[in-house]
DNA sequence: CGCGAGAGTAGTCATTGACAACATTGTTGT
DNA sequence: ACAACAATGTTGTCAATGACTACTCTCGCG
């Protein structure tokens, strides 16, 4: 059935969804501020109170929005991080990370800020899990790492969060604003680099 | 005169500042979300328009708020890297300024997070100068580093950026509940010290 | 085949930011 | 002194919003 001229049915069917498309959108051209669920209401041409239906109030609608981009994100990494056939080379993956994490976090910024503002909330533990599946897997490479010696001792989440501390700090600037995006790739890289020598055991320095 | 019993003249006197006051608390003990100009207002015992005459809009008494925190950060950072009395001592400088952001930043989460936020906001170019003003005293830490050779050459602001970029990231994963404070030191710790090693110069590696 | 749950609608309310028109007070030039 | 006048507060109003309630439509299941 074509969904051009035709009437729209009662129910829509797929409401849901399209409101976190609608939801999406709005975050990405106006900002979470501007957001409001009457707003996409009137964009997908249902009644204002529709939302409610499926979205409890509009922190619920923004956490799902969060925890979405959360499960993308962690499938950007995890194909970036996979990417890199020589399993072996930490540097390579890890720098396919950094990578591929601002590259996402700036592409999406303000679904970005959402998303590190959210998890905190409690009672979004959704959100919180997905934040630490896609975290999860730069301690599995920091754990490869120490595990062929390259990397020095020591809890591999510890040394994780400095490099995903890193990331997010930088691309936290390059979206306030405070430094150019030209500049994104070669701060990554120095990061990286610096890290890895940084981190590297005592005995190979 | 006193000033408790008394009927308020006409004229508050010092409304704007304790506009600014007021803002800070609440944002402190419900979020920047919550924070609304008409409660302010009734807090402090004025009219519901009143606030508008010290500040156009509510993003107005926001930046002004931002303002006013890097203000503050910058001293506070200032007199912490001025307490280390040898001025040679790059690492316990840099780790003096490392320490008192993050105490900043976590123990006023809130408005961390405002100014994280508000000084891209075209226009608001005085927040951006206070920002800048804060920041900019990390550059000059690294270029004296630079200068005795304790650092790789480099642009020293890009350099300061990395650090940067590390503790703002760090305190963005604490304020938002990602890792608990406790950790917080530590995490510094290890930040600034595989910084110092990772950014050596060749020779001393 | 009817009926009940799920999904959408219309109506309402309190709150809010923004604005305009008006009131009061302090200041300044003469 | 004192009459403008600029600052600063006040009341009143409006449109938008999130949240809630009561009602309605539809579809699938027993």
């Amino acid at each position: 059935m074509s969904d051009t001229t035709e009437q729209r049915p009662y129910h829509h069917g797929n409401l849901r969804m399209e409101l976190l498309d609608a939801a999406e959108r709005s975050l990405r051209t106006h900002g979470v501020e501007q957001l409001s669920l009457r707003d996409l209401a009137r964009d997908i041409g249902v009644s204002h109170a529709a939302p409610r239906r499926h979205f409890a109030d509009r922190r619920a609608l923004l956490d799902a929005l969060a925890e979405s981009g959360f499960v993308r994100l962690g499938a950007k990494l995890r194909t970036a991080v996979d990417e890199i056939d020589d399993e072996d080379d930490l540097p390579a993956r890890l720098h396919a990370f950094a990578s591929a994490y601002v590259r996402f976090a700036t592409e999406n910024a303000a679904l970005t800020g959402l998303m590190n503002s959210s998890k905190h909330r409690p009672g979004a533990t959704a959100v919180a899990e997905a934040a630490a599946a896609a975290f999860g897997q730069i301690s599995d490479l920091i754990e490869e790492g120490q595990e062929r010696g390259e990397l020095e001792e020591g809890d591999p989440e510890g040394i994780g969060l400095i490099v995903y501390a890193t990331v997010l700090g930088i691309t936290s600037m390059v979206n306030s604003g405070m430094i150019e995006p030209e500049r994104l790739e070669g701060l990554v890289d120095t990061a990286v680099t610096q890290f890895l020598r940084g981190a590297r055991p005592a005995q190979q320095r």
